[in-house]
DNA sequence: GAGCACTGC
């Protein structure tokens, strides 16, 4: 390590390797076929990872946590720098104690403390935690603002945020003139959000030394990859906090294997005869489909491998599942019973389920890349990054020692990515890059950490240029349309229907379909009910496609006296649909005062063409073959199975509001529309569509 | 002929 760091504990964790070969006696032939040599694993290393917090006194905790044997130092350096990097594993306590040793020091007599968090739930957890040990309301002296959700008062002095509304506010005040010191949790998950800020405080920093307003102090923390590259970003020193941690032995298959499903399987039932009853597993896998079929197996062959009544319960885990069913696994089951817990990494940081003693990991994970020269999303299953390993099998150690099993070789594994690629990197940058220029920053000036590809640059200037909210030259400029579509908290796209919504006549409309397109998919689908689900959801189907569709599904949840049982019994996703609400409210709000009427019409042909005035791009003619042929990029692509089109009658001309690419093309959220009204909506198109 | 990882404003 770089001798610029201060360490207040080497780094270097010892790693044992020894050879391990599992010996088990197959108890199906089943499975002792794939036993003999394929699926041995050897033991790699062992590593400490840090254990959830004991639950004492709240007090005595905050004294026991590493960070506690720093503050004076980390404090020291707060007050000698700027910018502070802060190195550090789970179970340091930084998230809770730092703000608190601020507040103490004075830092928060005139502004605030504030710290960012990827992700609202932990903004809202940590927050009420800290309030706690301060033994005051939360919303006094310390609050949180999420989305949807501001619980905090004139006394707030610690403010804990998701980056996004950080980000949102800094639109509108650059210094970020509220806060004496701004802390940026979690900096190593890397998202587009955090990305941002990282160029918006150091500016922020420059000018206000520059104007000579009280300097503002920033603090990011982060795991300990990539130390060097934020070091010489941010020209500073790194401060190492060690975690709390327990041991985790590690096993890579001997070999590689195309049929990780099997070799899961194998080593699950392997766990099963050799470890005790009450270690329970957890496996981590790319999506739903996997999880529910993986599932099914299991509980199949443990029926089969006992005599007795079955001692494996199985549970799933995704972020599609029911609240109630995402609950499930974390009620402590009968003690004679092994929890299997299958999931994707939803359960790497968002959840964490206690008593976790093994991990069995895929080595694979669904990521969205923009592919630029197409303007579409890709999702597929990528190799994990190596940073990304060992957050799974951290959660192995949680409670206590534990074991992970990889189902990948150790030089599978040195050939991963040492972490995983920054989400700007990957990411459509339509929205970054309005989303600065609203500040009145271009891309191409703005010191990014890591910045967006030029090609995905381009393809966002253009775009932007088509939607008429920037005007694109060798130096760019925002639309007087351009900033009111960046004050919407949507893709540009979207924030051009609303803005063009009330000429169309049809603005409740349009706000409404936008809120539910911004939420998940809203249509249940599970394998047991799948019938009885695709018969509710017929009920809503418009002849003119999903949008309206959708539009149907909304408005009658509005009007339902029970909505929770309203979407139980048609098989909707309650959750999502209450999100949708929420969205609409805000977009409404944000609307009025924009000075835009809201205005309402049940014209289908004025809604259809005000979809065109955002999605001109997006339109497809039917092929002889039943596929569709889009009209800007000439990609081949089918209807998705999720439509009201699938396996129907095909319209000759139809408005998408996404593509996805799978091992096809796929078209989702389809509209019946008339090649001629793109014309007529966006008149630069007369050469564009045939 | 057959599909949607995870966040967030």
């Amino acid at each position: 390590m770089d001798s610029k760091y201060l360490l207040t504990k080497n780094s270097e964790i010892g790693f044992n390797s020894t050879n391990f070969a599992t010996k088990r006696k197959a108890e199906t032939v089943n499975l002792d076929m794939h036993v003999k040599n394929k699926f041995n694993y050897t033991l790699s290393t062992s590593r400490n990872i840090p254990p959830a917090s004991k639950r004492n006194c709240i007090g005595q905790q905050s004294k026991s946590l590493p960070v506690f044997n720093c503050r004076q130092r980390i404090l020291k350096e707060i007050e000698i720098n700027d910018t502070v990097l802060i190195m550090s594993e789970t179970g340091s306590g930084k998230t809770t104690q730092i703000p608190q040793f601020l507040l103490h020091a004075g830092y928060a007599k005139s502004s605030m403390i504030c710290i960012t968090q990827p992700r609202r739930v932990a903004a809202i957890t940590v927050a009420r935690r800290v309030a706690q040990e301060l033994s005051s309301n939360i919303g006094d002296i310390v609050g949180y603002t999420v989305r949807f959700e501001d619980v905090t008062t004139k006394n707030t002095k610690i403010r804990y945020l998701t980056d996004g509304v950080l980000l949102r506010e800094s639109i509108e005040d650059r210094l970020l003139l509220k806060y004496s010191v701004i802390i940026l949790d979690e900096a190593h998950e890397r998202t587009v959000n955090a990305d941002l800020l990282f160029g918006i405080v150091k500016e922020a920093q420059k000018e206000r030394s520059r104007k000579n307003i009280p300097n503002l102090k920033v603090v990011i923390t982060s795991a300990t990859m990539d130390i060097d590259h934020f070091g010489k970003y941010f020209k500073c020193k790194g401060l190492y906090l060690e975690g709390r941690t327990h041991p985790v032995r590690v096993m890579h298959a001997k070999e590689p294997h195309d049929d990780y499903v099997h070799a899961i399987l194998v080593t699950l039932f392997h766990i099963h005869r050799t470890e005790p009853i009450n270690h329970d597993v957890l496996i981590f896998l790319t999506g739903q489909d996997e999880i529910e079929s993986l599932a099914q197996q299991i509980r199949k062959l443990a029926k089969i491998n006992t005599n007795g009544p079955t001692n494996i319960r199985v549970y799933t885990l995704y972020a599609q599942l029911s609240h109630s069913m995402q609950l499930e696994c974390f009620l402590p089951g009968p003690s004679n019973m092994r929890k299997v817990v299958l999931a994707t990494n939803i359960a790497e940081t968002s959840i964490t389920i206690p008593g976790i003693r093994c991990v069995i990991d895929c080595g694979f994970v669904k990521e969205k890349f923009f592919n630029s020269v197409d303007g579409i999303d890709i999702l597929k299953a990528v190799r994990i990054s190596r940073a990304q390993a060992w957050q799974r099998t951290g959660r192995a150690g949680r409670d206590a020692p534990g074991v992970c099993y990889r189902a990948y070789t150790k030089s599978e594994m040195d050939s991963f990515l040492s972490s995983t690629q920054p989400e700007i990197l990957r990411a459509n940058p339509t929205s970054t890059v309005l989303q600065l220029l609203a500040m009145d920053i271009d891309c191409n000036n703005f010191d990014f950490l890591d910045a967006p590809l030029d090609e995905a640059l381009i393809s966002a200037y253009r775009s932007l240029d088509g939607l008429g909210a920037i005007e694109y030259g060798p130096i760019s400029h925002i639309t007087p349309l351009g900033r009111l579509m960046s004050q919407y908290p949507l893709d540009p796209k979207y924030s051009k229907l609303l803005t063009s919504a009330s000429k169309f006549g049809c603005m409740e409309e349009i706000l409404r379909l936008v809120s539910v397109l911004s939420s998940d998919n809203i249509f249940v689908s599970s394998n047991d009910k799948n019938e009885l689900a695709t018969l509710a959801h017929a009920k809503f189907h418009s002849k003119h496609g999903d949008h309206l569709t959708l539009l149907n599904v909304y408005n009658l949840f509005i009007k339902a006296e029970k909505p929770k049982v309203w979407c139980h019994d048609n098989f909707l996703n309650y959750r999502c649909l209450i999100y949708a609400r929420n969205v609409c409210r805000q977009l409404s709000e944000i609307s009025l005062r924009l000075g835009l009427t809201i205005n309402s019409s049940e014209n289908i042909e004025s809604f259809k063409k005000c979809l065109l005035s955002g999605f001109f791009e997006n339109v497809a003619i039917l092929q002889k073959d039943g596929s569709y042929l889009t009209c800007s990029g000439h990609l081949k692509a089918k209807m998705h199975p999720s439509s009201v089109f699938h396996l129907k009658y095909k319209p000759k001309c139809i408005l998408f509001t996404q593509m996805v690419q799978t091992d096809s093309n796929f078209l989702r959220q389809v509209t019946d529309v008339f090649i001629d009204w793109a014309k007529e909506v966006v008149p630069c198109l007369k050469n564009g569509i045939k």
